[in-house]
DNA sequence: CCTCGCCGCGTACGCCGTACGCAATGCGGG
DNA sequence: CCCGCATTGCGTACGGCGTACGCGGCGAGG
């Protein structure tokens, strides 16, 4: 509880004061600089060793303790830049949204527009995998990712899509590649990084579902994985992920003419 | 690596030896029942009180504590069922995917009976909204899902997409459904449960938009967000997500003739 | 009947996010 | 100019998590 009654006892009336600022979203709580010692980081310098860490060793190393590790500072250090690491979670989202190349002005074709975006956001999402779990509730709206939105709404101007529909087409593209990226990165952890335990369990499943399969039961499945065995490509072989992406993401975009 | 050297440092050449059993499938280990005590619980039955537990307080209740509290037992009696939690949370999809209701055989209108799972699917993600973060990673084939997916491959088979086609289809069919409840969810979570700080959350959210879209950066947002406020939808106002979840679905099934 | 395997579970370890308070620091007002 | 105090860095601590380990007791197989 944040609003309860002992905070401010009495307020001004009329005052244009700050109030206490019970939840303000990160990107408008100032950057301070006041009377003390100058700080040793800022959030950008936070956040971009934050990213580092998870490109290198994935989601789940993001703890506030290795990122002021990597920092070189103490953990709680970290809580006077940022109020919570979820807040930390949006700046690095943010901050990685800026790798998006955004063309001056839409080229007039939303579909291409569209098309480039989505390859450009599978792209990155390939370059820093922890953006998949982390982009699991909807984000807050930071300046890149505003800008991002900005963008794709401008392409979408030269649609007949009735406003609340423009919105809902952001929104369900982004989340379509990110379901498409998080089924590859699954397909893809055979040979994959994580190595060890990743490949026992997946083995595992693989032996299972072939016991399965012999079973008897589920004989659909029985047949269509005999015949994909048949056509030569082996369930362990690499799929051609990009022609999938194609086709999925032109199938998605049945929303601009 | 899980292949390497020290693993079963010698094996008979001919014997169906258990090996070691050094990682399995939860679902091809057996439910022991042996010489001791006989066992409090089933496997079944904490999946069951585990559903119960995230039905009601959602999926950050789902802790191997709170669990066994629910069933009425010590926490580490758990493992004496289930290897770890993940395998729990395992057992606890496969039994809501015991929910579909399927029909004995295919109709013979691959579209139909697809739109049918999938509004099925989106009813389901709705009963257990913790399905939705639960599902994040591919999950394993439990008996239920195995009969689901038999069921979709059936349905598939008039259909003249190849073996690996029909495997990707039912992964992002099942992964398109997930990402728009996700969607669905997050809009509704102004007036939904979790009350006071989601809600704050949200407001200053709201703020910090309004403030951003009258600072004059972004132009097309401040457009489309103005001709949303003059249509009449306010943005706090509830969306018909059911005919946008019919436009996303049919858009989706692009792929059935 | 005895024995040994299985069950229930208390304790403990190493992670996590973060509340709180204290010493050091250096800018702004007098 | 200097002093007061806001601000910074951070050690300590709390509550919660998943789960490894080992113990006492029950009950079926020989």
């Amino acid at each position: 509880m944040s609003t309860e009654m002992i905070d401010t006892p009495a307020e001004e009336p009329d005052g244009p004061a700050p109030a206490s600022e019970p939840h303000t979203v990160i990107w408008q709580r100032p950057q301070t600089r006041g009377r003390g010692p100058r700080p040793a980081h800022t959030r950008e310098s936070i956040a971009e060793a934050a990213v580092r860490l998870a490109d290198e060793h994935g989601y789940e190393a993001i703890s506030m303790r290795r990122i002021a590790a990597e920092v070189g500072s103490g953990t709680m250090s970290l809580y006077r830049y940022v109020p919570s690491k979820d807040d930390l979670l949006d700046l690095m989202i943010d901050q990685v949204v800026a790798e998006y190349d955004l063309p001056e002005a839409p080229s007039g074709d939303p579909r291409a527009d569209l098309l480039d975006l989505a390859r450009q956001g599978r792209a990155l999402l390939h370059r820093h995998p922890w953006m998949v779990p982390a982009m699991s509730t909807v984000p807050s709206l930071g300046p890149n990712l505003l800008r991002h939105t900005d963008y794709v709404l401008g392409v979408l101007k030269a649609t007949d899509l009735r406003p609340a529909e423009k919105f809902e087409a952001v929104a369900l593209l982004s989340g379509g590649i990110r379901s498409f990226v998080e089924f590859e990165l699954a397909q893809r952890l055979q040979e994959q990084r994580s190595g060890v335990s990743a490949q026992q369990r997946n083995q595992a499943q693989m032996a299972y579902l072939a016991a399965v399969v012999a079973e008897g039961r589920y004989p659909n499945l029985a047949e269509v994985a005999a015949e994909s065995a048949a056509a030569g490509d082996d369930p362990e072989a690499a799929r051609d992920f990009d022609a999938m992406f194609e086709r999925f993401i032109v199938r998605s975009l049945g929303l601009a003419p």
